[in-house]
DNA sequence: ACACTTATAGTTTATTTGACTACAAGTATA
DNA sequence: TATACTTGTAGTCAAATAAACTATAAGTGT
């Protein structure tokens, strides 16, 4: 985390002074992924500052001219290399004392992104980025751990509610890797003939002439996730849910 | 709004400059109250500024020392006096040009409040405050319209999914006055012996002893939300939903 | 040929939802 | 006093949905 110095007039006195002064408003983004049925977040060490060789989540400064949405996205290509992603705003997190340095108040963003996109060397500055698993997410630094927990409540919910999931999946998928991301996020067990069912009633999936291979098994038949049919079904009331 | 003047030393060329600084964070606030089965807005008409003669939504800015959530609970109490009432973040706003005079992040909140409870004279210093009906919120300052349609998209979601319209209501209310705070937020027509049946198995209302007076019809029962026992079932896995 | 794993289809039952009917209990007024 | 009118409250019934489960198909590996 970046400090500024700045000179101000000093208003009672009338003197020069020279006060560290944080840009006051940061981003901080939890970035999803989905690997082996495991959701992941991925976390970078900081590099330098009060708060060198401690994990936390990637995030940066919102410039002059770029609306916070922007600068999201920019941190996040800078990050990722990932110019196309699934990227909201969860709330601004502004407790008093998160920041040790100053007043500092960050917005919390979370990302959805497709794993095989990712390459973790495109322009990244700090020492070390890495996925960790949900459950092995250790204390990070300031408040960061606030900001994953309800970015995980805010997954949670939107999950269910908007077809949001495919973001995390590959552009081709089955059935039951797409049950057991919902299996993943929700915690809880699901049925698959059911689940199925379910799915394919909605008419949102296009199911291809394309099966897994390399496996020991029948092979599931592949599907891919119809944006554009979730559109027009959208215009025409249909509400997406689990 | 408020604009305030500071003295800088220039960081080129080391002179003293006075700038009007704006104070880059402030809350604005979307109040609801629900009227006679109307769902209104709480603005106020700014009474000084490059927005005199302007309505938009209440806001000011956070001290140095309190949380956002502090400073949004300290206006709102500044304004209508109430100290405990529903509020909760949206989200920050941050277009670059979303404020004409400079860089202005804000951080949207929206309250519940029952308007039984509200004295809109208590400490308030603009020059005016009215409930709008929603239909009828014309053209606001800055970027105040999109923030009163978010705040309007976010209570349809909530409302439907935790037990947050009694906020709205008096302490002791009628079913069909519920039901059409339901029927208004959510802009649907809902049917009464079912209404009743749902609300009512869910058990979080208790049946009080009263009834209406002053009616020319049957008197209906009066019921109030128990939240003791909202807490208590949800802490057992039950899940609000209309 | 057989065991094993996952995919996929279908059945059955309980629960919920939505639409509707009926009647009760008050007030207003003819 | 009778009648109309309004709202409250109870109950019915068919359709839709969800949940649990059974059965079989289609592959791989031994």
């Amino acid at each position: 985390m970046r400090v500024m110095k700045k000179k101000f007039i000093d208003e009672e006195s009338g003197k020069i002074i020279e006060k560290s002064v944080m840009n006051a408003i940061t981003i901080d983004c939890v970035i999803f992924g989905f690997d082996e049925g495991n959701l992941e977040v991925l976390l970078v060490e900081h590099a330098e500052g009060i708060s060198k060789g401690k994990w936390g989540l990637p995030g940066g400064w919102i410039k002059e001219e770029e609306s916070i949405d922007e600068a999201a996205h920019r941190l996040l290509r800078e990050l990722t290399g990932i110019k196309d992603l699934f990227l909201e705003q969860l709330k601004a997190f502004g407790e008093p004392d998160r920041f040790p340095l100053g007043r500092v108040i960050t917005i919390g963003y979370y990302a959805l992104i497709k794993k095989e996109d990712f390459d973790i060397k495109a322009g990244f500055t700090a020492s070390d980025a890495k996925w960790y698993n949900l459950s092995e997410v250790g204390n990070l630094i300031y408040d960061h751990n606030t900001i994953v927990d309800y970015s995980l409540r805010r997954l949670r919910n939107k999950v269910k509610r908007a077809p949001i999931g495919f973001n995390l999946l590959p552009e081709k998928f089955t059935l039951l890797q797409l049950m057991q991301l919902y299996e993943e996020i929700l915690g809880v067990q699901l049925d698959k003939p059911n689940f199925r069912r379910k799915i394919l009633k909605m008419k949102l999936l296009v199911a291809l002439d394309e099966f897994q291979s390399n496996v020991s098994h029948r092979a599931a038949k592949l599907y891919k996730f119809d944006e554009e049919r979730y559109q027009m079904l959208t215009r025409k009331g249909f509400i997406f849910e689990v």
